[in-house]
DNA sequence: GACTCAATTATGTATATACATTAATGGCAG
DNA sequence: CTGCCATTAATGTATATACATAATTGAGTC
């Protein structure tokens, strides 16, 4: 593992260190940037700039004339990790297969403009089902604003996963997902062949590009056999 | 909404429009940073600050020589936040109430021992729940190493969440987390008021210090009144 | 004691400058 | 054409300096 050997960097690592180890517990007020400069042999301006970077990552807090500050963490952080289906079953040694079990041009209804914030014009509507190893393993539905992505509409997505396709062919800025739980109706009940009020997990996505919605899905796994993992980012 | 007037500031809020819009996809090299120093009429310092800022959350990329790129987006990993639950119930607006069922001083169990990681030695035990406004929140169940946090032995668990305590009080380096649904059993029945068999959401934490397991807390929310959220690129 | 206001002090921003580092480029030799 | 190498142009880091800004402090006043 290689790392920097720029001063700031160190500084950076030093406090970090510090923070981590409980040394510098929350509260504490940390040296004044002239004492570390002295102790670094630097100049303020770099120290400032490894005491910003700890800003910006929300480990420390400064407040003018009194001094910075070792932050009371208040929100947990954590990187959550939505690896593309067929991917991630290809990952686990299985055999992948699609189902598109529906494939609709449409004018878009009012559900339609309000999940992808349209007015009108028309949207690709998908559902289908991924499979591992001849066993269901997620369901979909999924929608995509045609005018923001119009080539959508030639493309073939019994062949290819609409998430995979997408992810490869259509640039994005931003994405929400919305994770709950609810017990299974009997759409998940014929399609993911579970029992009836079996509790499912949901992952909804929504994807802008820039202010535009790209596209809405919705994926619904057994609650039994998934398991969404996340860790902390420092 | 007060944002910056510095010069920096604007420059990054800039870039980060064009980026958003699509006028700058991913790929784009951004103009050099002489140029940007030029058209702000500011020095290249100034510009680099906000480069380096756009660079650390991910938006740029750069090599030196070739220039300043705008990053292609890495799909599966979203931020997730999961903040301190009396917080969250208080930013609502709601009156929050803890009650503490329970509160063992134990020698760690075979099933401690598994969570927890350890060979042995004491732990704390805990079951609360958390109200909103009267309601049931979320039912929490939580172990404490005490080896690695022995001061927990000595804290009131009845006036103060142990999540928002250990969150105060011990830094960590490391965690993860785990989401799944499940079916409500008795003892979500009675805890949180809810049906036989309704879906629920648990979120169970690993919480690291170096390679020493702090504590292991697992959460249950009923799956009708709760979502978590994830954003890609704030 | 309570209030006002100026001095003090630490952080916040910006600049001009310097040199280091890296890699694209283009010229030269084979 | 190919491979090597010096040039060059971009970013990366660090410095000394300057002034702005905000909040604490403390002196002076009522």
């Amino acid at each position: 593992m290689k790392q920097s050997s720029a001063i700031h960097a160190q500084i950076r690592r030093d406090i970090e260190a510090r923070i981590m180890s409980g040394e510098w517990a929350p509260g504490t007020r940390i040296p004044y940037e002239h004492q570390l400069m002295a102790s670094y042999g630097c100049s303020r301006m770099t120290v400032n700039r490894a005491l910003r970077a700890l800003i910006e990552a929300g480990l420390l807090e400064s407040r003018r004339r009194a001094g910075t500050f070792v932050s009371h963490p208040r929100i947990h952080r954590a990187a959550l990790e939505i690896p593309d289906i067929r991917d991630e079953i290809a990952a686990q040694g299985e055999p992948y297969r699609l189902d598109l079990d529906r494939r609709e041009v449409r004018a878009a209804s009012e559900e339609d403009k309000r999940l992808l914030q349209i007015d009108g014009g028309a949207v690709l509507a998908l559902e289908c089902r991924h499979h591992a190893g001849g066993r269901a393993y997620a369901l979909e539905r999924r929608l995509i604003n045609l005018s923001a992505v119009p080539q959508a509409a030639e493309i073939d997505f019994a062949a290819e996963p609409p998430g995979s396709w997408l992810l490869a062919h259509v640039p994005w800025t931003e994405a929400e997902h919305r994770i709950t739980a609810f017990n299974a109706g009997a759409k998940e009940l014929v399609a993911l062949g579970i029992s009836a009020g079996a509790a499912c997990m949901a992952l909804e996505r929504w994807t802008w590009r820039g202010t535009e919605r790209i596209t809405y899905a919705r994926q619904v796994y057994p609650g039994d056999r998934y398991a969404l993992v996340a860790h902390f980012r420092p």
